[in-house]
RNA sequence: GCGCCAUUAGUUCAGAUGGAUAGAACAUUGGCCUCCGAAGCCAAAGAUCAGGCGUUCGAGUCGCCUAUGGCGUACCA
């Protein structure tokens, strides 16, 4: 697409009185700003800081240089204040933009930025035998767009679930599955089972305090190799997964490695023995630890005076090896902001190894998800599980669709499309780092910034287009420039600024591992096509106006398919 | 105690590297389906940006202090 501010950072740079005070067209690009309201134009160029050079106040500088500059794109250049405000041709810029998105068509959007660069991204990461619940929607949904936004941006991407499968609970499970467990019900229902056994194994440990001795050590067994653990562990893990695989198929969501805690068992050793090597272990009470102290984070315990690993070890040689097998650019953590110190610490004691790529390790905390009541805690009861809130917001929208009379043949697929996108979107929406209460008031409504809004838009998109070929109307590419004259109105051109824009507005919600700046940036391409569709006939009496018209609102679904799917998102043609 | 994070309309949240009258949505009130989909559109009302001090020509945005809430603070993850 071009890049019209860049134009503009062109002709201001090239002004004599610009060069002699040192600035040049990349400062000027920089300096450029889009005004708040768009009355004002559609770039700014503010001349405060020219003040001091000038030696004149800033309103006389821009008053002065609106009148030299000329930008072949702007149709108007003004003055206001202490601004030199620039208004595009619109007609060249609709015709920019629906050039552009409809010879790029599904890669709209996409970039070549990380060619050639690895991306890692963690996310999702359920401890293995405990249920799903909404919290944890947070990391997958989160960290699968950030996989897709990635990629799309041209980074070679690899999704890992870090399986939370290892670790002391494991032996709590084992021992309580061979005091009073049984093959069948786990095989029934395995994570409510084992989950159960969980609960009343630390039900009995009050009462007798041996039992957590008892699976510590049945951990360091397992750890150690003991086949009979062994087996049982990857048993629970087994039944586990295929459990975590309904919801992750509710949800469109992939993975391309489930190498969990485990699966760095057998490559603790050579951490252990690197850290020694390199003088950063210390004896503590027993333990091994790194002392962090003097970067203000405290001691970070590595090993437990028992012998037995802690997941910090495993993090350090998940590390090392990812490092090894995929040498990454970027080795991404979606994880809960409760794990900042962790994080930092084994960041830190990568970095003291003498690993520089250390500083790519980048972990993307989020914030937690709480209940009306109180925090969630699987133990106690007081959860909300994640399916039941899938199959909630499908059983809603199945009710709005019969309500409806949506004319469809599939009211099943709809519902799971229309549902389970809300689900999403709604996750999506808001800023990662904020906390917030969980609400079915909130992921069941679907007016207003909502996913259903999204992609109610993109189907009525879908539906006049549908009609255009049905009435045999083929809009044509050619002379789009002259056709462009009729996509010069306020909401006209709104629609095609909030296109324009889809692109950058990817590009910083990947560099910013952010989605809800895509999310946020969906809804306003939402409202311009609302807006548009509202003030403008489409089927225009005039042909080539009715083309015109028909072109941009292919663009808008396109743009909405495209922005909607990096979300993972469906986009339904009608609904 | 110490550290990290948050605090913006009744509610949930946006506010780009500091810049021109702080934006949405929900809820409330009032309009719009004998023109293309009312899961929609238009409009009204609603904010001392937690409080204070400071830096700056200019602060919701940067710094310091205080308050409130959350999280963390070695043998869980």
């Amino acid at each position: 697409m071009k890049d019209f501010r860049r134009e503009i950072a062109v002709a201001i740079a090239a002004q004599e009185k610009i060069k002699e005070v040192g600035l040049d067209e990349a400062s000027v690009y920089e300096i450029l700003e889009v005004p708040a309201d768009e009355k004002m134009g559609d770039y700014a160029f503010p001349c405060f800081r020219l003040a001091k050079a000038f030696k004149k106040a800033p309103n006389a500088i821009a008053e002065k240089l609106a009148g030299l500059i000329t930008v072949p794109a702007a149709e108007k250049v003004e003055n206001v204040a202490a601004y030199i405000n620039f208004y595009l041709d619109r007609g060249e810029v609709a015709a920019e933009v629906l050039k552009t998105v409809l010879s790029e068509g599904d890669g709209f959007g996409s970039s070549l930025l990380g060619k050639g660069k690895t991306a890692i991204v963690e996310y999702s990461s359920p401890n293995i035998a405990k249920p799903f619940h909404i919290g944890h929607i947070r990391s997958t949904v989160i960290g699968s767009a950030i996989g897709n936004i990635m990629k799309f941006l041209g980074y070679d991407v690899t999704r890992i679930n870090h399986l939370g499968d290892y670790g002391t609970q494991f032996g709590k499970l084992i021992v309580a599955y061979r005091r009073y467990g049984s093959k069948e019900e786990v095989e029934a229902e395995p994570i409510k089972t084992l989950l159960k056994y969980y609960v009343e194994f630390h039900k009995l440990a009050e009462d007798d305090p041996t039992l957590e001795v008892e699976a510590r050590e049945t951990f360091s067994k397992l750890e150690q190799g003991a086949e009979e653990e062994y087996e049982l562990w990857k048993w629970f893990r087994e039944e586990s997964l295929k459990e975590f695989t309904v919801v992750y198929e509710m949800l469109g969501i992939e993975f391309d490695s489930y190498a969990g805690e485990s699966f760095y068992s057998d490559k603790m050793d050579r951490v252990i023995d690197e850290l020694e090597e390199k003088n950063l272990l210390q004896e503590s009470d027993g333990a091994m630890i790194v002392d962090l102290e003097e970067y203000d984070l405290g001691k970070a315990l590595i090993k437990k005076s028992d012998g037995s690993t802690l997941y910090i070890t495993r993090d350090i040689a998940a590390a090392i090896y990812r490092k090894e097998t995929y040498d990454f650019y970027k080795n991404l953590y979606i994880v809960a902001s409760q794990q900042d110190l962790h994080f930092k610490q084994w960041i830190k004691i990568v970095e003291l190894m003498g690993y520089d790529w250390a500083a790519d390790c980048v972990h993307i905390p989020f914030g937690l998800v709480r209940l009306e009541n109180g925090a969630m805690q699987t133990r106690t009861g007081n959860v909300v599980f994640l399916e039941d809130v899938l199959r909630g917001a499908v059983e809603k929208t199945r009710e709005i669709i019969i309500e409806k009379a949506v004319n469809t043949d599939d009211v099943e697929e709809m519902s799971k499309t229309v549902g389970i996108g809300a689900v999403i979107f709604q996750e999506l929406h808001n800023n990662r780092i904020k906390d917030y209460t969980f609400s079915w008031d909130k992921v069941l409504n679907f007016e207003g910034e909502t996913g259903p809004y999204v992609q109610y838009s993109h189907a009525r998109a879908a539906s006049l287009l549908k009609r255009a070929s049905e009435d045999g109307i083929v809009p044509s590419m050619e002379g789009l420039a002259s056709a462009s004259k009729y996509l010069t109105s306020d909401s006209s051109f709104a629609l095609v600024k909030a296109l324009f824009n889809l692109p950058e507005t990817i590009e910083e919600a990947g560099l910013k591992y952010e989605p809800s700046i895509l999310t946020r940036h969906i809804v306003d391409i939402a409202q311009a096509f609302n807006g548009f569709y509202h003030e403008e006939h489409i089927f225009a009496l005039d042909a080539k106006e009715r083309d015109a018209k028909l072109l941009l609102v292919k663009c808008a679904k396109q743009a909405l398919a495209n922005s909607l799917g990096l979300l993972g998102v469906g986009a339904p043609e009608r609904m």
